[in-house]
RNA sequence: GGUCGGUUGGCCGAGUGGCUAGGCAUCGGUCUGCAAAACCGGGUACGGCGGUUCGAAUCCGCCACCGACCUCCA
């Protein structure tokens, strides 16, 4: 009944039957986060993304060790070998150790895929924390003879490696055309091409995040710590690569020449990347500012937003879309998903309390198929959510006996929903958010009762709700056309 | 400029040669003291122009527009 499972893998552009490599075993790296601010929505989509696949590699009782990795140094500001690091410039703005920033952040990552029921990684690996055996690494290429070092840094040398493999195989970058593109910068750096990329750099005076190597004292390049932490855990070979496509070109690609440099051999069988959300049509990233936290989405505080939206419903807009499509945010398509998944939720509570009855007038079996269908077909999430809405309209039409299903078939629907709605799509019913929706209406209805009494000089009445809201840890502030109020 | 991808109804978003998802909004109805909610139902969209075909949103060509990557980004 589950079917063959099909994935598009980036290398080679086609969907392919999944079959792994050390079969009942899977090995699942992803590009986790760099900790230097806090998530937002454009994080929630990989981690959405490869949460649906963990979860629905589980349920097809694989063995599966996920690997997601977090970025805590190495990772450099503007250009990628002359920048400032991340975390380290975090660090000064801030004054904090640099470790600080680092677990401030992860801690902030982790709360918010705890709120987005996003299941942990077997393993979560920390840059800082395999920085031997990322010097092992960058020895062993730098004595294969694909790296080079210059005044304490080591590079990449992408020229050498050409001669008999292919750069630019999961980007489909030609070298020649990068070539022809590149103009000026050349000379006046270290490196001896502008494609070659830093293994290993030279620590200058100022630069906090150090350890000792045989170069000198430096840190890692950003790409060699996938490459060194997917291989201590998942071995040289693996089965499946995730990400952000932004990080297709050049962090995957360099870390396919890294793998192949070391060892000869590719680092995974398939890669898969999750695609950008946007808005207003462009990508939503850092560098361009027009992101959204995910800590102001769950607390409705940003200009863009009418309202509080509650993790599951953030986890069901990415969930509608299909994970290689750009997905374009705004508010109103938020508020959809908010009452969309409101009536599946409340479509099932329906279903849970449904009697059984003499004779089926649905194929419960036909609807197991095609929910199978959909996630074997590349983890077509939205495709599955559409034929659980198909669900919907059932259930009502069963309350009401014009349909009906004998007691296994309709104790089986009931646990095909449980399955595909909460295991699968790992979404959960939670009063939470909707509550604080709550909560935040009533202090406002409250306190326009207040205003009210306040426009027609019933001093008593307003000056007692807001007696009463102080003591109960509000503060009032009246504003020339209203009021603001806070919780202490 | 190079490489790749996209353009679907008011909005979000699947699909990919004929069976023309789904959600939200809207409109009509049931229900209801009124409203809301809930439920039922209606509305047939695929950038433009050509071509292939009995038949194209789906294949091919050209054009237009948008975006991603090429520099850090999930």
């Amino acid at each position: 009944m589950q079917g063959n499972l099909f994935l598009y893998n980036t290398l080679t552009k086609k969907k392919e039957l999944f079959s792994p490599l050390n079969h009942p075993h899977v090995g699942l790296y992803v590009c986790g986060p760099t900790v230097y601010g806090d998530a937002h929505l454009g994080h929630a989509r990989p981690a959405i993304t490869f949460d649906l696949l963990f979860r629905y590699l589980l349920h097809l009782d694989y063995k599966v060790r996920y690997v997601r990795n977090i970025t805590d140094v190495g990772h450099l500001e503007n250009d990628a070998d002359e920048g400032e690091d991340k975390v380290q410039k975090k660090a000064r703005l801030e004054q904090l150790e640099p470790m600080e920033i680092v677990q401030r952040y992860t801690n902030s990552y982790h709360n918010n895929m705890r709120e987005l029921n996003v299941l942990p990684p077997g393993i979560e690996p920390r840059a800082s924390g395999h920085i031997i055996e990322q010097i092992e690494m960058v020895k062993e290429i730098l004595a294969n003879g694909y790296a080079y070092e210059v005044n304490g840094s080591v590079y990449f040398d992408v020229d050498k490696y050409s001669e008999k493999y292919h750069y630019g195989i999961l980007s489909g970058r030609i070298l020649e055309d990068m070539m022809a593109n590149t103009r000026e910068l050349e000379g006046q750096d270290e490196k001896r091409k502008p494609w070659d990329f830093a293994l290993w750099k030279k620590a200058d005076k100022d630069h906090i995040m150090r350890w000792p190597s045989p170069w000198g004292e430096g840190f890692p390049g950003w790409h060699i710590e996938c490459s060194a932490m997917s291989s201590k855990y998942l071995g040289e070979q693996f089965d499946i690569h995730g990400g952000g496509m932004d990080l297709l070109f050049p962090h995957h690609e360099c870390e396919i020449a890294q793998s192949v440099a070391w060892h000869g051999k590719e680092p995974a069988a398939r890669w898969m990347h999750n695609n950008m959300i946007t808005i207003n049509g462009q990508k939503m990233g850092k560098s361009l500012g027009n992101f959204i936290t995910l800590q102001e989405l769950f607390s409705g505080r940003h200009i863009l937003l009418s309202k509080a939206f509650s993790p599951m419903t953030i986890r069901f807009f990415i969930l509608q879309a299909h994970y290689r499509s750009t997905l374009d945010f705004s508010n109103e398509a938020l508020q959809a998903a908010e009452k969309g998944l409101e009536r599946l939720f409340s479509a099932f509570r329906v279903l849970q309390q449904l009697k059984p009855s003499d004779k089926s007038t649905f194929a419960v079996e036909e609807f197991e198929k095609k929910c199978y269908e959909a996630l074997n077909d590349d983890l077509n999430s939205p495709v599955l959510i559409a034929q659980l809405f198909e669900g919907v309209k059932l259930f009502h039409s069963m309350k009401e006996g014009k349909d009906g299903l004998k007691e296994a078939e309709l104790q089986k629907l009931v646990n095909l929903f449980q399955l595909f709605l909460f295991d699968i799509l790992g979404l959960k019913e939670t009063n939470e958010g909707a509550e604080n929706g709550v909560f935040n209406s009533l202090v406002d209805l409250i306190l326009d009762i207040r205003l009210q009494a306040k426009t027609k000089k019933d001093f008593q009445l307003s000056d007692h709700i807001r007696d009463q809201l102080t003591k109960l840890g509000f503060e009032i502030k009246d504003t020339k056309d209203g009021y603001e109020w806070t919780r202490k």
